[in-house]
DNA sequence: CTGAAAGCGCTTACAG
DNA sequence: CTGAAAGCGCTTACAG
């Protein structure tokens, strides 16, 4: 008759008492050990159960000199709403969640908005995980570059800069800029403007997708339709009203993110002209918003969830010793409202 | 003469042995412990930051019988984009993660978007962190109840249950829904709908507010005038439209979130009748969107980032041993274009 | 098929 | 002011 039956299973030890065996045999029956005799695995583990035991893994981590872990570091503010295509990042968050926890991965979250290498080559994330997922490459180049010659495991979303280091998962940018030029240009349009900020290399390569497209159709490039534009909804309306007033010497726009186009359609209703009778819009991303807005929005849209586990598979592969090239996100153009054929001419 | 002064710093020891003292030292002085003399802390320390070490956490952590961890749970799918207000979700993140970094803890993210309360007990979400928090209460309380009764801490955003067994911090709904109301009858409206599911104990609170105001102002609560309109955008604006198609007979709409407010806009338009001028609208929540809509977007908003904040705090009083009661957030209602004055009546 | 023993990297009471 | 030793909870080569 065994008193205390009901004592607190707290460790290893405590099963292997309870079950009349050593805490080898029980960490063995635990890992499902084909050495141990079935009959006692399953005894160990139907204890366990029953007493809410789990083995700690801090413990067997330190152990087997490994951290279960990946850092997945934001280095946009998400604490501000400014940035609608924050959505985006949170739908990928989801994907690159599901994806490690499929792998039996834990997803340590560290907001760094600003990176300083320097702090971050200390800190945790980077020390005490067995990889980083980097989000919002933007102009943080040069410190990505830095991190990497730490020779850990990371990868970046983002767009492959010539001289960067590291290894980068993003979208077809050009192959979605040249798909969504050239809609508006079989739609019948013939002065395409292009705004957004080419500083940041995503935005740079939809750019060369969207002169390429031009050129391919035999339309001049005309570097005064290209204007650059603030990333974020708030700044963006303001500056595409100003310059709404100024001029309006084009028939289409290709936005470089749906925030962008969502705010170019503001302006222009604001002008009172009509999207997209007057002028045509495309954005980028596909943001839930853009199937619901007025007119509903034309835009270019990659799988994002499955770019979260596409960060993941090509980050475990590293973590594994394999060698990895970047990866480009097939992209798809979501035709709708804000792009009908174009009127006259 | 040392030779392979470079040599990898990999641990303590390593440590210890270049700076010639024991192990006990190091230790000592990389925590700053005054007993060690500060010559020796400085020496030790400069050395480890020269070398790039530092303390292993999850060693350290196995000695010291605690985690540093704190899990949060999103219970919502975050791979769908259908729900806008995730947005939201997101900003809260960002205010968790930085109040956690402050502190100290890692922040591990675990994406159960169903809640499996026997799966979850046994996970490590629950059993390899010192506390939980909870994001998406929604319909999950009972669940959650279960889960509390494990007696580990943990804290929920939400809305109090009567019959609740966890600690609660969610935003004021009662006073959020009452002041979007008495809004719309100071503006001269008269016939004031309410557009969500009150299943849901966040917006039962609103909607006992949106009574209240009701009745203070001597307005006959009317219940055909309580429609349930489902949560996400797609599903919201196609019930909308459809309601509008049968019945307009009201002159303002308080709306559960700015989602649905969103999609309300959107069919009003459609339905050829204007906002506010026919029918006034109001959100909730002051999603970066609201700003940026047209009309703009009448909202309650709250300080979601300090909603992060304020979920971190009671965790770690809990953690600590402490009581905590529940804790509801300040609403405020801005006031935009989607309810300017009423024009007839 | 099972067990005794060593050791992962740390911290701290105890001793000096 | 500093060190030797024990131990946090696990896993695994080695021995039987």
């Amino acid at each position: 008759m065994n008193s205390g039956r009901r004592k607190k299973i707290a460790n290893l030890q405590d099963l292997a008492d309870l079950a009349q065996v050593s805490r080898a045999t029980a960490s063995r029956a635990l890992n499902n050990n084909p050495r141990i005799a079935l009959e006692t695995r399953q005894r160990l583990q139907a204890l366990a159960h029953e007493h809410g035991y789990s083995i700690n893994r801090r413990a067997r981590d330190l152990r087997l000199q490994r951290n279960s872990v990946v850092s997945v570091v934001f280095m946009l503010d998400i604490r501000s709403q400014q940035n609608m295509s924050d959505l985006f990042f949170l739908d990928m968050l989801g994907g690159i969640a599901d994806a490690l926890a499929a792998k039996d991965y834990d997803l340590l979250l560290a907001h760094a908005p600003v990176i300083d290498a320097a702090k971050l080559a200390d800190g945790r994330a980077m020390t005490q995980s067995d990889g980083i997922i980097f989000i919002g490459q933007e102009r943080q180049h040069a410190q990505l570059n830095e991190l990497a010659d730490s020779n850990r495991p990371m990868v970046v979303w983002g767009h492959p800069v010539p001289d960067k280091r590291y290894v980068v998962v993003g979208s077809d940018n050009y192959n979605g800029g040249n798909q969504a030029t050239r809609h508006l240009i079989d739609t019948g349009r013939k002065r395409i403007a292009f705004f957004g900020n080419t500083a940041n290399p995503e935005n740079a390569a939809r750019f060369e997708g969207y002169r390429s497209a031009l050129c391919d159709r035999g339309i001049a490039f005309d570097p005064s339709l290209h204007f650059d534009v603030p990333f974020t909804m708030e700044s963006a309306r303001d500056t595409i009203t100003q310059l709404l007033s100024e001029r309006t010497d084009f028939d289409a726009v290709v936005c470089v993110s749906d925030v962008v186009a969502l705010a170019a359609i503001s302006a222009v209703q604001r002008q009172g002209l009509s999207v997209p009778n007057d002028i045509a819009v495309t954005g980028y991303d596909d943001i839930g918003l853009a199937a619901y807005s007025s007119p509903t929005l034309t835009t270019v849209r990659q799988d994002i969830g499955r770019a979260g586990e596409l960060l993941v598979e090509t980050l475990l592969r590293m973590i594994n010793g394999e060698a990895c090239g970047d990866t480009a996100l097939t992209t798809e153009l979501v035709v709708r409202e804000s792009t009908g054929q174009a009127q006259s001419s």
